[in-house]
DNA sequence: AACACTAGGTGTACGCTGTATACCTGTCAA
DNA sequence: TTGACAGGTATACAGCGTACACCTAGTGTT
């Protein structure tokens, strides 16, 4: 018995280690149940161990950060720059969605990883690589943001305002929400029921959020490239 | 001084005063910094005394941004949408920079309250004045998303890569990291360098943040436009 | 073989957070 | 006069991140 814990205790708990049990319990249970303390208990351990591998919750934040970086697919080889920067945002995009908790996390970050930058210098190099200036690249890149890590800012939410977690409602209150709804919210309520007809459920908000990303991606890329092929500069 | 104190009591702290404080404390302080206890210590009250007209904190929150809301500009009347448009999205920019907590506090909101589904609600208003389909003004509002509360997700943030807190280098770790900057994030360090030339300072990142906004904004906004003028619609 | 050094796990404790619960008190209506 | 009730209070709890002191097993040196 007493063998069998120092054998396991023999494995000594590195860095990596504690980053990748990091990764799987935010996965598991959510960012907000992510606790020092939890992540202890999970790798059979006292809180205050994690603190030889990682200085404080804020570094294991950005290490977890870094291990999503390592699943983004490298840019793909030999294809114009469009393609390239586009399979890399949805590639991102798609290693984001795993891991539904890096969105809030990526935001939050003040400082910035070596992985980080690394993954930025390669966005910077598609586009130096596509013929673009330094200086449209620069702008660019600013205009990309959050995108080139495959989220936007969802801050347009238009499912039903609030009741969502009431299992059951009368109909009569649904269609009092409706109607209130129709009246405080004139412009909302006709864009939701175009929506609607394009869907099955009437009160479902109707929106394909990777339709949503892609056509906003695509905005931006179709911009770009104009403005690459006018040499624009910021001079004027 | 008994008098003093229940005359000073007298004024019974009602829901305005408390989001008014919240905000002030706020924009004093930082978010990191206003906690429940802080809020009430200003107030001159006991923590619990808060909870009799808000909720919990998320509601106090929530109450913060309403009071912001209130701070944008109406939208300017007699005008082609894409003024309007940009108009409103730089005056709720304004409102923001004046108020630096409330960009994460935004971002992290989960209800929407009437005052944001109003102020969502005449976003749409606006693009379906200035004749939008329902179905591009739908995409649309995905595609502006955060930006219509006037900022960006700062993700590219080419200030040096760490080293700032440091007050003092010496010249010769200046000129190291440089070097290591130049070799490790090769692209980076082109576009730095490039957009040091409009700029003074050399380690400085040269970044107009207005400039780049606008940049961004304008380009979704052009964008906008040739999908309106081409009458483009989400079946193809 | 004896020693000191060190990497890594432990235990305790502190100050902070949001907030549940129970209580009290002054004001106003019936 | 009574009783309800709005609003401020006091206490307490569970959770958080983490500073600090300690121990212990393994390693390399003399």
């Amino acid at each position: 018995m007493t063998q069998l814990v120092k054998a396991a205790r023999r494995v000594p708990l590195n860095r990596a280690r504690v980053l990748q049990a990091a990764v799987a319990l935010a996965d598991e249970v959510g960012l907000e149940s992510l606790s020092m303390r939890r992540l202890a208990q999970e790798l059979g351990v006292v809180p205050m161990a994690l603190y030889k591998h990682v200085a404080n919750k804020e570094e294991l934040l950005d290490g977890m950060v870094d291990t999503i970086v390592g699943e983004i697919d490298p840019p793909v080889p030999d294809a114009p720059w469009k393609t390239v920067v586009r399979l890399r945002v949805l590639s991102a995009r798609r290693a984001l969605l795993r891991h539904p908790w890096a969105r809030p996390v990526i935001e939050t970050r003040t400082s910035t990883t070596p992985a980080v930058l690394g993954y930025m210098d390669s966005f910077v190099g598609m586009f130096l690589a596509g013929g673009f200036s330094e200086d449209l690249t620069h702008h660019v890149m600013h205009a990309l943001g959050s995108r080139m890590w495959g989220f936007t800012q969802e801050v347009f939410d238009d499912s039903g305002s609030g009741a969502k977690d009431q299992p059951r409602i009368t109909v009569e209150a649904q269609a009092a929400m409706a109607r209130h709804m129709a009246e405080s919210y004139p412009n909302l309520f006709r864009i939701a029921v175009a929506a609607a007809h394009d869907d099955e459920s009437v009160v479902g908000n109707g929106c394909d959020d990777q339709f949503e990303f892609e056509f906003a991606l695509d905005l931006l890329l179709d911009g770009f490239e104009r403005l690459h092929e006018q040499n624009w500069t910021s001079g004027g």
